[in-house]
DNA sequence: CTAAAGTTTCAATAATTACTGAAACTTTAG
DNA sequence: CTAAAGTTTCAGTAATTATTGAAACTTTAG
């Protein structure tokens, strides 16, 4: 795995944003690596180049395995396992996304459901609050699939708009802020 | 503070779910105690209420205003401050979200930068693959900040849109996937 | 079936992050 | 100016999370 000065940096820089995006340093840093390698690697490949253990490359590639952001190959008359990128930026992109929507407003949101249930007639301030919460968090979640649905060249149209597509909801309103 | 049962599961729901948010567990059991409750609170009562040391709470105080979503307030007569949400629930959100980008995407955007800046001739695997990236993020970051800059009420009008935003693309695809 | 090649698990430990509480600092009433 | 009320800081410690490496497990070639 012979690496430039620039792609371990961003390997490095992968690896420290790592936490912030969901998951820890090593599987920060074995997710970029396999972004950026044109060819699937071993494992073996992958310890040596980020200097890690090999049991942390394997629990490294479990978790990349539950986000989806993997996929596994193998090489004729060699029985060694072989990892590479699942797919595009823009559809490793999507994923991360939808599984962390998953993980981070899909918990709340049930919680909410159930409380929500349990306590209908109450009009009290803290349950209003939590009314609000709710409405917001299932918007923003069925919103987020929705979109997640697209095909990223019709995604990506759609981002370019920018501000744009207010002008869809024929309002006066636009840019007040 | 009186906290029925159902307000003080939430708040340490909300506690646990803290570090998937960006922020430690009494950051999110502040916030959350602070949405709830109708009037603002000092830091006294918040470290009664969630059982935790005064030291804690000022930390956590500190890093929600580095968020930007708590408001401060004097009551007459009473040198002690007095602690509230910020905004409504779907400012604060958008505030989230805003802060989110700014410590989760930023930093990745301006390394990109720097580094295809550098090696504009390039066209090896790894340079083409860090251009995509860039151009990703580039377009996440601006998409979201005009959105972000939208009312909460325009912003709900076109998230309830859903899918059907792609309308105004003019394209037949709209639901391959 | 056996041995070699490869992979995963997990107890021990290292590294990181969060929390406490007492001391230091700041503000204001008198 | 002083003392009391209030707030913040931070060194020490607790709790949590990540990592290693050796043992256990799995797979397959022969």
């Amino acid at each position: 795995m012979p690496i430039n000065t620039d792609t371990h940096a961003f390997i490095m820089h992968c690896g420290e944003m790592g936490s912030r995006w969901g998951f820890n340093r090593t599987v920060g840093q074995i997710c970029a690596l396999l972004v950026i390698t044109p060819e699937p690697i071993s494992a073996e490949q992958i310890a040596e180049a980020l200097s890690i253990s090999r049991g942390n490359v394997s629990m490294g590639l479990k978790e990349l395995q539950s986000w989806r952001l993997i996929q596994l190959s193998h090489k004729p008359g060699d029985r060694k396992e072989y990892f590479d990128a699942a797919s595009s930026i823009w559809e490793m992109a999507q994923t991360i996304f939808e599984e962390r929507l998953k993980r981070e407003v899909d918990p709340t949101l049930s919680l909410l459901r159930s409380q929500l249930l349990a306590h209908e007639g109450d009009a009290t301030y803290s349950q209003q609050r939590l009314q609000e919460i709710h409405d917001l968090l299932e918007l923003t979640s069925t919103w987020a699939t929705a979109l997640n649905g697209m095909q990223p060249t019709t995604l990506q149209q759609l981002m370019k708009l920018g501000s744009g597509v207010t002008k869809v909801l024929g309002l006066k309103d636009k840019l007040k802020r």
